[in-house]
DNA sequence: GCACGACTGTATTGAATGTTCCAAAACACG
DNA sequence: CGTGTTTTGGAACATTCAATACAGTCGTGC
């Protein structure tokens, strides 16, 4: 039974000056269970009695007795990553994979610097460059849908893909200051580093998202954004590299925001209208 | 300066008591946070002196700045979401955007009833019932991860999309016990809430993600899985959706283990030999 | 082999802090 | 307006716990 449940049950019961305690303990648990009942006293602007009334009121063994259910309730979500994966039984696959999807998505977006996101995301933004979403078979469908949201908030984004002819056609449209985003992991496939290189010669600055910095992605990118990857499963995980993908689309429609809301409304009054099959 | 940092800093200075009282802190700070010093030394297999010796060394006022600087660095750890959101300019995409898509990632995964996920994979994993994926156009892209991956693992994995012609096509291909993996969100489209509907008067059972308990593709679904898609960006974000994929990814290999590991070996050889342009 | 120094743990002390008691204030009701 | 009840906070009290003094032990160098 957590103390957010027992502060529900006794919350008739409660009095005036108890329930200002109740309150600053349901908006920061941190106050009990780092601090002294003076402390939470004092932030609940009553006194001490008080807050040794409330604890027992709620049927624990005084301030004592709250701070040690608290600590514990805090202390399952403060537990280190990498003891939760041991705690879990191997078997227990969903368990296994918050952990590692949650460091994923952390990892992958807290070691970003904010100004080479920034620097990607004007290039992005910018409606005078072409943009190009260029993915590896694993990361394909990552790649697609960010050219499917980056389309709808702006004009101009292509995605590369298909046979080598097709590919080769697209590559030759490609003009000087116009955006590549390439997206490839692990094993490297050489029509992806074959095109990146290509379209550096043609003038373009390359976005490159993949999982190693040594990656040869990374040696002619402007912006290289480093996803990781682990996962449960034999195969990576592109949890991280969904989750990059979508601060991208939402950096974009900031920046965008008047003209690409636009875009929506139209695009939203379509849908209405018409729901039918999409094309491939 | 972290204490983590201090530690490094005057390990070489660090006596043996000492250096277990660091690796219990470092191991587990939070019973430096939440305990006392009886409790530190106890774990570290040494006396109360030795941890207040270990604080001081460090340049801590003795053991209760040691437990406030742990404080300190836990409490920013366990601010409430909601607080550290409010903390966050509105311009801080990243910031936000990793709030966002942790708490997507957690809630999709966390809510899931294990039962009815073991049922899931069993369903998946069976290689007498053909598995066909089925995807609405804004969660496309994990569509095709997921089969794509599934099919590296066992036989009988397909897509459904394209025309109205060539979806039908597949449909009638549908047998009794089939399985259907079906995502769709928000706005549902009519040819995947009809096919789904027509695959279960074929006889096959359905899998479905989708964004709400009450979503139509709930209703004659044997599994349902929701997903929380909670966005910095205008769109839906599919984090959690990709998550819950590499959860069924990861729960398939591990039950197919042996047969799937052979498949993936072979695959493996393949890659290495011929890095060709991959076909759409 | 002995003396010195560094290290470590036991016992003690004193400060910080939770708890209880009680008187005053606020309130409800006749 | 007055009386009984509830609520509240100040102050005394009890307890926990960090800090320290000190003695024992181990290792080291002469």
């Amino acid at each position: 039974m957590s103390v957010l449940d027992r502060v529900r049950d006794s919350s008739t019961k409660l009095t005036g000056a108890e329930r200002k305690v109740a309150d600053v303990v349901i908006a920061d648990p941190r106050v009990v269970a780092f601090g002294t009942v003076a402390e939470v006293a004092a932030l609940a602007q009553t006194s001490g009695p008080s807050v040794v009334r409330f604890a027992a009121k709620l049927g624990f063994d005084g301030f004592v007795g709250l701070q040690a259910a608290v600590q514990s309730e805090l202390a399952s979500r403060l537990a280190p990553a990498a003891e939760r994966i041991r705690e879990r039984s191997s078997s227990d696959v969903l368990g296994r994979a918050i952990d590692a999807e949650v460091a994923n998505v952390r990892t992958t977006l807290a070691d970003i610097d904010r100004d080479v996101f920034q620097g990607a995301v004007d290039h992005l933004a910018d409606r005078h460059r072409a943009v190009w979403v260029l993915a590896g078979e694993m990361s394909d469908g990552v790649g697609r849908m960010l050219a499917l949201q980056l389309d709808a908030l702006r004009d101009g984004v292509r995605r590369i893909s298909g046979t080598p002819l097709a590919v080769a056609r697209n590559l030759a449209e490609i003009k000087p200051g116009d955006v590549v985003v390439a997206i490839d992991f692990r094993r490297y496939e050489q029509w992806v580093v074959e095109s990146v290189t290509a379209a550096v010669q043609a003038g373009a600055s390359v976005i490159a998202i993949t999982d190693r910095v040594l990656s040869p992605l990374a040696e002619v990118a402007d912006h290289t954004f480093v996803v990781t990857a682990a996962s449960v499963s034999p195969f990576d995980s592109h949890v991280g590299t969904m989750a990059l993908a979508n601060a991208f689309v939402a950096g974009v429609a900031s920046r965008l925001r008047r003209t690409a809301m636009a875009r929506l409304d139209v695009i939203e009054t379509a849908w209405a209208n018409a729901l039918t099959p999409s094309e491939d």
